[in-house]
DNA sequence: CCTATTGGATAGTGACGCTCTCCAATCATT
DNA sequence: AATGATTGGAGAGCGTCACTATCCAATAGG
């Protein structure tokens, strides 16, 4: 298909996808002539992910662009390209080594994460995210306990344990690899959802009137 | 304490506390003269809350100043205050109810709340952020299935009880109200972290190496 | 008295994600 | 063959956002 086709069945203004061809998130067309190039399902495909990714999982072109990239390189395994995945998702933290505070909690989260016995990377950016979002409480005067914490946990163990689950064991690449990272982009945002609702319920049973 | 101080004591750019103020999410200190106001505790407590928003929970400055205006309304209740949070988190989405796929999905999620009952308002801005995820899934080819949702309805619950169950009965107003919010936001992001180290741990065990 | 600080207002900045404009080549139609 | 529309390619422009920077006149403090 052309362009113009491309455009009409992804629903996106020609002027973006030459956009993303630009930004290397959209292999270019194979071109036919010198103002003429053809597109496949392919391309439909991408422009999907890439729309999924930035509408629903909110992140910017640049990480969208790693993802892609992660998805595109056969040398990385799936266990790799999860992390890649998981990498991008993290806004660009500034770990502070210098603050006692961020030492402190850094600290904290890896203890919960060797209590626990988790293979995580010792870089892996989530630590930072974790001991950040730990800085801030503390900051607010909330104290982070294990029995607060407990559930958090037990909640994200379900949750990983069955997505991980449920990724097929030797699937061929392509496809699947690019939609086990968008499902998980995507699940994030059903957790959250159903997270808001379950409080609204619970606070409306608890709180609510009529 | 002066501005200065303040702006030392909470690590932010004098710049940023005058625009905060300018943006009404932080109260004026109480004028001594023209050029001088006096700025206490509370203030700094504001700025803290601020930043905990705005860093750990990514709020836009327009959505902080709705949490802090509902925190700040006496007449307004824990449950609708925890509403107003929620519905300030949710990014401005659009519900197309011209689109026939979003109408399904939103229909999907409609009956999804009405069989696990629970009391969440029709025009929840959350509703419309899961039918958003809905509709991104399907097209990328993925399917909604119950089998697949339970485990995220089980987590949601699990945490949201917890959450709920967790906020003071009848304490007084004020720095209580605003920690339970700011809770609410930051232990978002807790879950979101240990959801990703989980993962990482469970793919290190089926599909890593050593 | 003299310098530093402040409140208050206005303008500027840098990142981001598009969106617009141009141009020449080429297609599709007449 | 003439003509209008479409395309690839590249650069500039735009609107939003969250700050920053600059200015000014009025004090505060030494």
């Amino acid at each position: 298909m052309k362009v113009s086709e491309l455009s009409d069945r992804s629903g996106l203004p020609v002027q973006t996808i030459k956009y993303y061809i630009r930004e290397g998130l959209l292999p270019k067309g194979a071109a036919t002539s010198a103002t003429r190039a053809e597109y496949d399902d392919a391309h439909l495909d991408r422009l999907r992910l890439i729309r999924a990714l930035r509408e629903v999982g909110d992140l910017p072109i640049a990480s969208v662009k790693q993802i892609i990239e992660a998805v595109d390189d056969d040398r990385v395994g799936l266990h790799e390209l999860l992390g890649t995945a998981a990498y991008a998702l993290s806004p660009p933290s500034e770990p502070r080594p210098e603050d006692p505070a961020w030492r402190a909690a850094r600290e904290d989260v890896d203890a919960i994460v060797a209590e626990l016995g988790w293979r995580v990377a010792a870089d892996a950016p989530t630590r930072d995210l974790l001991a950040q979002a730990f800085v801030a409480l503390r900051r607010l005067g909330v104290p982070i306990v294990w029995t607060e914490l407990r559930p958090y946990i037990e909640a994200a163990t379900i949750i990983a344990e069955h997505e991980i689950g449920a990724i097929p064991a030797e699937g061929e690449r392509g496809r699947a690899v690019q939609t086990a990272v968008a499902t998980n982009v995507l699940y994030e945002k059903v957790l959250l959802a159903l997270r808001r609702m379950a409080q609204e319920d619970a606070s409306a049973r608890r709180f609510g009137g009529a």
